[in-house]
DNA sequence: TCAAAAGTGTTCCGAATACACCCATGA
DNA sequence: TCATGGGTGTATTCGGAACACTTTTGA
């Protein structure tokens, strides 16, 4: 089973980063053009090699921060790629990683670094062709991010800290493609018990709505919402 | 963003596979005990380096077969563990899988090998005290599996092609602590429509139960029981 | 007074739960 | 005939789904 240490040769180990937002009414994802080979003038999703003095998530959140400029978002570990030809470069194993981020973190300016000429967001709905097995690492992001909403509460990291039942349901319209009606949702959304009221929005030409904030202490699966085809 | 290729140390990549099985109604992992340090003498979640010329899924598919002789067994990756310190030896990355294997095919002799002096299963609630980061891996481990057995239809793994309905209630009474009720059970169990009729059983002296066996084309995740606490 | 979005209640249906007895067989 | 596990039905409760109109505000 084990040999010694350094007996065999290590793989390069890399860490992407699938950044989603909601813009536009649109699920976006935020992706890089490659200056260089392989794949140069590819898009390809963000990322870059971990460093030997930092973990998965501390290189993965120094990506992310690189890329965008926004940190405390929404981050979780997504899966490890590690098939032999993956990279025409050699042996590169990749930690992917998912990130939310809300419209306003977003707004700030994308900067192009180096090994990258431009960054944009692409809607999920219209992604140009991707290097290395970047398709396959988004498909795997997208069933999970679609999986998120349905049992947990990471849709809030995508709204302000106060914000309006209506603005939740238009989030989760956007993501499963699909309207709900309204009552049912209000009244699925309060039963839960993880809203807390947070006063009135004032200065609109309507009927100014509650607002509501997340409670603290909210277990890590909710059931939020079950959606059928 | 990146650098040329090989700008940067790699760190050492491993990957773990705690592997499950349901034996003298417990639930029990397969540890091995270390030759060697560091952590000499200590049980640890089996597992090795991945070689240059292997993917992720195939080196985890070598060390199960080395530790326990068995091959095809439901397996899937859990979650990769990146920090720092986690090895005294060095920069170590490992992937953790999970593996499930049924009475029968676990039976076979688990053999020692070259870094690893015993090997044996460890009822989940007698574990004795881990190697590295290895509790985590194996906190991490158990949440899935539960998971895995509410919504999909892996216990069926840990079972022969043909079972009866009281084989399959056993299996989730092992895994959740708790009994269901008969009834319930196989009413819910039959409406999934995943099982087929497979015959009767003979040679017990007393009612022979029906068989089934699992239809072949079933989606990924059937949600196949709730359960509450 | 109008436009715009907020807010609200009831009925129906299907799934989950609780619960107890008879059946088929070999020993 | 007995011991052993196999097998079955009904009533109740709870949550999800369908569905349309009134309210509040600023312009």
């Amino acid at each position: 089973m084990e040999k010694k240490f350094d007996d065999y040769p290590h793989p390069a180990v890399t860490v992407d980063v699938v950044i989603f937002t909601v813009k536009d009414k649109e699920l976006k994802v935020l992706l890089v053009k490659r200056k260089n080979e392989p794949f140069k003038n590819k898009w390809a999703i963000p990322g870059g090699f971990v460093r030997m003095n930092e973990s998965l998530e501390e290189a993965t959140k120094r990506e992310l921060f690189e890329e965008t400029g926004v940190k405390d978002v929404y981050l979780e570990q997504l899966y490890s790629f590690g098939e032999v030809d993956r990279d025409p470069r050699g042996r590169v194993i990749t930690i992917a990683y998912f990130a939310l981020i809300s419209l306003e973190k977003a707004a700030q300016k994308l900067r192009a670094t180096t090994d990258v000429s431009e960054v944009a967001w692409f809607p999920i709905s219209k992604l140009p062709e991707l290097a290395f097995d970047h398709a396959k690492i988004l498909e795997y992001a997208k069933k999970r991010l679609r999986w998120k909403f349905e049992y947990t509460t990471v849709a809030f990291s995508l709204l302000d800290k106060k914000f309006t039942l209506s603005e939740v349901q238009k989030i989760y319209e956007i993501i499963f493609q699909k309207k709900f009606d309204k009552r049912n949702f209000r009244k699925k959304l309060l039963s839960l018990n993880i809203l807390e009221s947070a006063g009135k929005e004032k200065e609109v030409s309507h009927r100014p709505p509650q607002l509501f904030s997340l409670k603290k202490k909210i277990g890590e699966i909710v059931e939020i919402l079950k959606v059928q085809d």
